[in-house]
DNA sequence: AAAATATTTAATCATTTGATTAAATATTTT
DNA sequence: AAAATATTTAATCAAATGATTAAATATTTT
């Protein structure tokens, strides 16, 4: 066996053709991403990303793991810290999704539109409202306010954090530049946590 | 000439044929569509669609150019009312917003990551930033508050209407049923004004 | 070094898919 | 009714595309 050799070169070959078809299939999506596409793009030929993940299909299942991961992933140990307030965690979740999306902003409409088009996928995600509920963060914010449901308040902080980068294909035109568009990110990072807060205060 | 004929074809033939079209891209996405489902879709044959739109391309512009109408074209009107309040338009926004996405939830999703596919479609946009920022509503909100950037305050309002229904895929099965999503989205059309308001009346 | 194994490539296949063509059918106009 | 025009279809094409194969090259093991 070859082992020294693979080894390495799962860190080059291999994971090569998957940064390439990372970075193709989140540009284009599933439909309008080419396998010739990806290997180019990997600077290897098409057969040999067949040989390393036999098929779009299968490649495509093991980036969008990763990316739904990468997207989500952020979430569960924050969500669950003991030792934070409930104010602490607005904080952390915001400025963690920033920074995260300033680095990836086309990651959230990647994974959503995905994930529409394709929603079986999702069977998986039958514990994340058992999850959800039983986190810390759930338990805290009733015991602060039985009256708002979490569901609305969880929305209401994605979509502050998340939608920006959704929509900026059409919103970044608008504000004006790239730079002014990042900048605004940045503002948020203070600003959301704020505007959180106001709902949990609100009489 | 067939002149009746062809008015009265206009409403069904061609009609049926972007009514399919627009059910199929939406679902699909350009890249995922085929020009046979739409047909099969719609009931007609492939050639019919061919000689009616000239191409898969050609009929996705005219689609896209629709739906994006009917996801930003809400705003216009509400946002440029001279005889309503800043509390009203908010009100109305997401009345709109909410009782449309209730009818076509996977609008913005589409327009979104079409958009993000093919950005080029939005240098149309040119005039929106000035639209906006000469439109009643950024001018009776700089009155109130000169120190929120419309922006910012767009984005929330946009954010908190458009991404519950963007996100739909994912938070749907962590809310539950169908009909409890439904639900969380009525209540909304009260909340998110309620919060906006906050925001306005921050100290 | 030789054998075994892993990696890479060029060439090719089969299917899918958007599009066209030529002919048939329907409708409108004269 | 006849001619003109519009609509519809079946059959087919050509290109794109995912996938495979057989052979060549590199690497590791013995």
């Amino acid at each position: 066996m070859a082992k020294a050799k693979k080894e390495e070169l799962d860190l080059s070959t291999e994971e090569r053709i998957k940064e390439a078809a990372s970075i193709v299939f989140t540009k284009k999506g599933y439909g309008n991403a080419r396998t010739r596409g990806i290997a180019e793009e990997a600077g290897i030929n098409l057969a040999l990303l067949n040989y390393y993940f036999r098929s779009k299909e299968k490649l495509f299942q093991i980036i969008m793991a990763e990316r739904i991961e990468k997207l989500f992933g952020v979430l569960g140990p924050v969500l669950n810290d003991e030792s934070t307030t409930l104010e602490e965690k607005l904080e952390k979740i915001t400025e963690n999704y920033i920074n995260m999306l300033l680095e990836h902003p086309d990651l959230p409409i990647f994974v959503l539109s995905e994930i529409r088009s394709n929603p079986e996928q999702l069977a998986n995600r039958f514990q994340a409202r058992k999850h959800l509920t039983e986190s810390v963060f759930v338990k805290q914010l009733i015991t602060r306010r039985s009256d708002i449901s979490p569901f609305h308040f969880l929305m209401n902080l994605l979509g502050m954090n998340l939608f920006p980068f959704v929509a900026k294909p059409v919103l970044q035109p608008i504000v004006g530049s790239e730079e002014a568009y990042r900048q605004l990110m940045e503002q948020r990072k203070k600003l959301v946590p704020a505007w959180m807060k106001l709902m949990l205060d609100q009489t």
